[in-house]
DNA sequence: CCAACGATGGGT
DNA sequence: CCCATCGTTGGA
């Protein structure tokens, strides 16, 4: 079942435990892509220090941050890498929740293709086509292009589901966030305890 | 106009 | 640990 606004209208942390074990979905001409969430990361400006909105900043780029939660706000990295925040919260609370991993389902020959693996490498290489937040945007073809698309349409959207019974959700400290002081200690990363497709660091 | 920066990833 | 890489940002 997709997920509905009301979902994404809350608390950001308890979102980002909750989309846990949740698929993301992408439909595009060149076909169909989908990944288990099995880690993110929340972000809670304006007084998250490791937020983008951390002191109310607001750029162009950032809108979708700033609308009611349902919306996707992408952003480039380092000029050649994009990261996909799920807005959360009601309008003008600037929170959202980072995707950093996926364990693919649907589209993984495609996947690959995207990510510059031979298809039928792709199975083996399972693990390397989305356990990062910019591979999997890469292997799912997620870019500014659709920056601010609703998460409540039929492109690109959430199906709800949960850990399985012998999964256990953990938390700990976020990724590359060194700069953020008293906010680098914060346990607001969440993922499944030894999963195999969460994101290599730390 | 222009320099500094980075919620990464890949290599050593 | 090191660093390539480049669009965005914000200050001059």
């Amino acid at each position: 079942m997709k997920i509905e606004r009301s979902f994404y209208e809350r608390n950001t942390l308890n979102v980002a435990r909750e989309l846990i074990g949740c698929s993301l979905v992408h439909r595009t001409p060149d076909g169909i892509t989908s990944g288990r969430i099995v880690e993110t990361e929340a972000y809670l400006g304006p007084e998250d220090k490791a937020a983008h909105s951390y002191g109310s900043r607001h750029t162009k780029l950032m809108d979708p941050l700033y609308q009611r939660g349902g919306y996707a706000h992408i952003f480039q990295l380092h000029g050649y890498n994009y990261c996909i925040n799920i807005v959360t919260e009601k309008i003008n609370i600037p929170q959202a929740v980072l995707i950093r991993a996926l364990e693919p389902v649907k589209g993984i020959g495609l996947m690959g293709l995207r990510r510059g693996i031979d298809p039928k490498e792709s199975v083996k290489k399972l693990r390397n086509l989305t356990n990062g937040p910019s591979k999997l945007c890469e292997a799912m073809s997620i870019d500014t292009s659709i920056n601010g698309i609703d998460l409540c349409g039929n492109e690109l959207f959430i199906e709800s589901d949960g850990p399985n019974k012998d999964e256990v959700i953990v938390s700990s400290t976020r990724i590359n966030i060194d700069y953020a002081e008293e906010f680098k200690n914060k346990p607001w990363r969440f993922l499944l305890d030894g999963n195999k497709f969460v994101s290599k660091k730390k």
